[in-house]
DNA sequence: TCGTATAATCGTGTATTGACGATAAGCACT
DNA sequence: AGTGCTTATCGTCAATACACGATTATACGA
């Protein structure tokens, strides 16, 4: 199974590599997953990947099954929460396997907290 | 000073109408929620009024200053956010008091919580 | 009632979104 | 090489988003 090529996980490269001291930053970011987030189809995705068991995995079929969409259209979605920065996909062989970025909702739920609240900087 | 007329607080009224058992009512309402959130311009209309010092108020004048937008942007950035459910906005002569929608962080968190996290029903 | 300040709306242009069917591209297995 | 499965992309269409200047509506004060 091959990953995207970021050693040390896509996670940790993406969300690392961000300024969060910089509030125009995390305003963009957070405007950015919030983008995500702004579809009951997407949310649904989020939703399935959040909750399942450890030893599964869902590949993007199985996700075109649990949707009521056509094929390319949860292919655009699954796109675009890849554009946002919620999931990658682990390329394995002709299939893809959708992974959520590994502490994206603490890391939302912080730049949320980052945003709104106060800084004493 | 007059507000929407809605008695208890339009906030209260607007979040305790949802039915938040109904997951795919909670899927709608976080993705409207999110779409709110979904641009830098609104979400520093939300930080402003999040670290907002309680004895100050945000008139919408205040936060087209605030703004490197034209007013009629800013104004369409706040309609947005009212029909996505975060502000409120109480009529005062010819000015409008911006408010957030109470504990409406709270809300929006926990509406997190209820749609990523497993429902044992 | 006339003028001023405030905010919403109109009209416009461009860009993006969301949906789909159709097609292409990649891999695995005969 | 050919077949089948899986996923991405193309092309299209309608709808929505975003930004702006201009205009309208409302309320207050002189």
């Amino acid at each position: 199974m091959v990953t995207d090529g970021c050693a040390g996980g896509p996670h940790a490269v993406y969300i690392e590599t961000l300024d969060t001291t910089d509030l125009e930053t995390c305003k963009k970011i957070l405007a950015r997953l919030a983008k995500g987030l702004s579809h009951p189809a997407r949310i649904e995705i989020i939703r399935m990947l959040c909750n399942k068991p450890p030893d599964q995995e869902f590949i993007c079929s199985d996700i075109v099954r649990a949707l009521p969409l056509a094929q390319a259209s949860v292919s655009q979605h699954l796109k675009i929460l890849r554009e946002t920065g919620w999931i990658y996909g682990e390329i394995d062989g002709p299939r893809v396997v959708c992974r959520l970025v590994e502490n994206i909702m603490a890391f939302y739920q912080q730049l949320m907290r980052k945003v709104t609240h106060e800084q004493h900087t």
